[in-house]
DNA sequence: TTGTACGCGTTATCAT
DNA sequence: ATGATAACGCGTACAA
């Protein structure tokens, strides 16, 4: 049986509160006892019990994080793993422990979070996936439990969440390839149910039109957001009376698919098509051309989401906050010549 | 205020020990009184409360993950999410929760796992690091604290692990190569402290041996285990006298290095030199040309951490477990002409 | 400044 | 088959 409480007490003949109070930092406190009581605790090698804690603080200094279900997506780029690191380093720093839900097999994102919920495990939460279920936010809003959306819901103003400027980065690549002088400049992406191919969509389009460009449909390409649908979307995009000769993808998956496509095509990149990527993908460095591609900061977006919760948590500020986390275009050899 | 099961046992009038039973699944309870009860839970919306439960219990039912620290490492191939996702699985499948260590910041791996233990925060740990310090591991045995190691720490015996057979992927790659008819075969790798690297490079030597050929030290390249490492190490073999015409690579990162380096010497993969890489990471198809790896189903060994790890917590048998996961040798063109 | 007494929500042991 | 009671280890108003 491990030490407790009431064994440091003994051995330092006091009572059981006082030693709490040590613990807590508690103001009114003799400097001798202290002492004394620091003194055994050491000696006895004594830790606080963490559930007992939790149990009489109501508190279990504990976040968790939901698990994203689309696991292959998540598989190939290394999202998951950056932006749990972020939520790590923020959590230590802080205090606090990282708590994952796993689910599967009969039970799904929603069902997995309100166990988290319900059982009281975890003082807040975080949501990574990118098409989170109203029915999970609108259920923790009603609960009015502390969470935070990595990633821009579908209901975004009385929700905390931490996102990138996708917008923002949408510009800046399309602008990029308009100032390397392209005219013809298509864009390819996946479903603009996700939040985020909308808004890196809007960003190309503002800067075509700061550029003085339009925009026509054949240059649009929709697919899914891996290698293949990039390879479909720019086959079409290929077939198009006037083709482009740059083309911005929203995912690097889908870049890699339109670069393999133009090849294919007897066609080289950048000199007859350029292409820039999203994401900046450790895959992107590696390829044939090297991609350029718009570098996330995946840990920031983890690290922020665990400042804001935390923050929440802690401060009695109820309010909603969102945070933008900056982009930047890394330039390699898929978008043309460079300056560098 | 949360619904507790004293208000569910007042609303039912029954005895909160009653409702705990039914909980539990007790056998000796009436029919009547256990409807009752689950009708009551239903309508209340009860949920037990998991700390409450634990610190009655002496169990959290949950199990820690110490992170490993080498993150640019993690970062870059996706063990780490893989290796998350197997332990989540089994760990949902048996009614656990993981709890992620994250240190750092002036804390090590080893006051990490003290913190998780001591406090009582888990029931049982996995250790990720791929170079567990042996502290940590002596230390768990002597508080005689369940605990589980994917890959093989350096004194092995009573430890519980789960592994690949490294030994046997080695000499798979390198079989492979000298009956494609190679008989110069040169091994890349990192230090040799890292077990894994060691015995791949047994299961390599094996292989020759096997295949009547003979091991050269100038075709014997060790650097650190990133792309440049394998670079390097290439770099070396090709000054070798008589250079090798094939070479295994301990890791995918050092195989795309290993290329880079060839291609640049005006080479080409495979027709002047084959590689096989290990780990399979998801680069590797995508590489010119594409990288035959020795695939070694990351996904399981965290499956089977997990499920060794719950089977000592739950059953009295405290033998050590030690586990291999079977290799696969995933052919591409970076090995030469297949017969698919 | 320190001790007393009770509560946190559940489970387990003894009764009945 | 069920109820009363005492842990589990700690925090905290209240009293002293």
């Amino acid at each position: 049986m491990a030490v407790t409480i009431k064994d440091v007490a003994k051995a330092a003949g006091v009572d059981p509160s006082t030693v709490s109070r040590v613990i807590a930092g508690h103001p009114r406190i003799s400097g001798k006892t202290k002492e004394k009581v620091l003194m055994v605790m050491a000696e006895l090698e004594y830790h606080p019990n963490a559930i007992a804690r939790s149990l009489a603080n109501r508190s279990t200094r504990t976040i968790g994080v939901v698990m994203p279900s689309e696991m292959e997506q998540v598989f190939v780029n290394p999202f998951f793993t950056e932006v749990m690191r972020g939520i790590g380093v923020s959590a230590f720093k802080r205090g606090y422990y990282v708590l994952l839900s796993t689910w599967g097999g009969g039970e799904d994102e929603y069902k997995a979070t309100q166990r988290l919920v319900d059982e009281k495990r975890v003082d807040g939460l975080i949501l990574l996936t990118s098409r989170v279920g109203d029915k999970t936010i609108e259920s923790l809003k009603k609960k009015r439990f502390p969470f935070v959306v990595v990633g821009k819901p579908a209901k975004m103003e009385d929700v905390s969440w931490v996102d990138n400027d996708n917008v923002e980065a949408g510009y800046a690549a399309a602008d990029y390839l308009a100032r390397q002088g392209h005219t013809k400049i298509g864009f390819i992406g996946g479903a603009f149910s996700y939040v985020f191919i909308c808004e890196r969509f809007k960003g190309y389009k503002k800067a075509l039109d700061a550029n003085g460009l339009v925009f026509r449909k054949e240059h649009l390409g929709v697919d899914e957001l891996l290698e293949d649908g990039g390879r479909r979307a720019m086959e079409k995009l290929l077939q198009a009376s006037d083709r482009p000769t740059a083309v911005v993808t929203a995912d690097d998956l889908m870049a890699f698919g339109a670069v393999r496509c133009i090849k294919e095509a007897g066609m080289r990149v950048p000199e007859d098509i350029a292409v820039i990527g999203f994401n900046d993908t450790p895959l992107a460095r590696y390829m044939d051309p090297p991609i350029s591609s718009v570098e996330i900061f995946v840990f920031d977006l983890g690290y922020h989401a665990g400042e804001v919760l935390i923050d929440q948590l802690e401060g009695s500020d109820g309010h909603k906050k969102h945070i933008m986390i900056p982009t930047r275009l890394v330039l390699r050899q898929s978008s043309g010549i460079t300056h560098l």
